[in-house]
DNA sequence: GGTTTCGGTTAGTCTTGACTAACTTAAAGA
DNA sequence: TCTTTAAGTTAGTCAAGACTAACCGAAACC
């Protein structure tokens, strides 16, 4: 079953918290998402079922393999969209906010035609 | 309060079928969304509560003016982003679809950049 | 060493928005 | 005319995904 919106913004989060800090917890995930502490720990149970996400042995967070491919695929559109965004003409922090909403809606192929623009455009190094 | 996706879309089909008939029903919502008459008829009632949509004294369904203002908008969201992907590269039916989920989710600034750059025909160099 | 604080979980609630089942009413047809 | 069908509504259910309240256990602190 795919997942929804939700559960890819958790995934996310726990992907770009992981690049800061090797030591994810429930409380910063809750934190940086605007959640309570119980709605992390349902959402984190859940995803531990579906096998994207679990615990080390000292308690902190971590995604597994299969999380950490889909998280980095979401963080990817995150990235392309807004910088698309942006070279249309939206400012930085609206076109994070969106980007950030529209790429979890958008399909591969358009994701892969976006992206393809960009190359032959030479938009981005 | 702001509408959600699913009132959005009920607004547009209306929208849309309306276009075609000026006799519209509860089903041929329904239909055209595939969704159960019980859903359609409930939503409609909050959409009616909220001033949107009214039924005429044949009973048919119609948008208030501020549901018809609603609902364009959000149609010209639907043909703008069509058209911008189909621009990039995208097919027609793949298109439609993700425009039918993203036009929920863009600010108001992404979307009036998206028009500026369709109007002047510089979407991409 | 007892108490407070912090992180996490469990349990229960709420809203949104779909569903089925069952009823009503009006139109259509044998 | 009587019956069937089509459209709409009401009532009740379910899942997702947030919330608060309340509890547990470990670490920190006086």
């Amino acid at each position: 079953m795919a997942l929804q919106e939700s559960g890819e913004m958790y995934l996310e989060t726990i992907y770009v918290l992981s690049q800061k800090s090797s030591t994810v917890r429930a409380i910063d995930i809750g934190e940086e998402l605007g959640y309570s502490k119980p709605s992390v720990s349902r959402a984190l149970g859940v995803l531990k079922d579906e096998g994207l996400v679990k615990k080390d042995p000292d308690g902190f967070i971590k995604l597994t393999e299969a999380g950490n491919i889909l998280a980095k695929r979401i963080y990817e559109r995150h990235t392309v969209l807004t910088r698309l965004l942006v070279y249309i003409g939206v400012d930085e922090e609206t076109a994070a906010e969106d980007a950030c909403r529209i790429e979890h809606y958008i399909s591969d192929k358009t994701f892969d035609a976006i992206k393809e623009r960009i190359k032959q455009n030479k938009l981005f190094p």
